[in-house]
DNA sequence: TCCATATCTCAACTACTCATGACATGTTGA
DNA sequence: TCAACATGTCATGAGTAGTTGAGATATGGA
């Protein structure tokens, strides 16, 4: 994953309609939501919500498919991943006190740290 | 950590001079960097830098000492543990594909997915 | 105290982000 | 074919982000 994709990636995680967006996707799992009902269940507008979509979908972070007469979106893991990946490879140089947050089933094997 | 800290460590991440920022000072550990050497590192007028690197310390990413004429800066690694832990946790709801992106020692437990 | 160094703050400007409402496009069923 | 529905695009305007250069503040040594 290169470097102007995660920022993408970020830029576009950080804004509370979008972390919204994508809770709801991630919760929806593959099947997915229609732009519709997303804009029911979050109270936005069709332009708003597309306005978003379109960003989330650019960065790589949602995938959509037309079924129909609806437009069906889906979290891509694989994107959501790759950024958390970045971040904690490429910036954070794997260090084992920021890899602790992430894998608590090895918490113990690492420095102790944040819990808040 | 709490959304409004999150969205405020995601967007201070989304910048280019800021992650570069964070990488430099995550590398140089708890012993941290001066400004003014971190301003040469990276190239950045003292105005530019001062801008960025007050953008990551009110995010939770970077903290600050200082020490004689100069202002040691250092990663702030439990902020940023606790950004992504936030991304994993409430935003990917914990989804193992997701999770086996950040553990290399347990992929293999995980959904085959995201190299790139 | 005075000067050089290190850093921060401020104003001005450009560029971008986001919300809104109007309109356009595409799809379905009568 | 036409109306209703689902969604996307566009123009607009308010607000915010980012860069620059000038100047202010703080520190340490002569």
């Amino acid at each position: 994953m290169d470097r102007s994709k995660v920022l993408a990636s970020l830029s576009a995680l950080s804004n509370e309609a979008r972390l919204d967006l994508m809770r709801l996707l991630v919760v929806a799992g593959d099947d997915g939501l229609a732009a519709g009902k997303i804009g029911v269940e979050l109270g936005h507008s069709a332009s708003r919500l597309s306005f978003h979509l379109g960003i989330l979908e650019q960065a790589g972070l949602i995938r959509s498919r037309r079924v129909a007469r609806n437009v069906i979106y889906s979290a891509d893991l694989a994107g959501l991943g790759g950024t958390i990946s970045y971040l904690l490879r490429d910036c954070c140089m794997d260090h084992p006190q920021v890899h602790a947050c992430c894998n608590p089933a090895r918490v113990d094997d690492a420095i102790p740290m944040l819990s808040e």
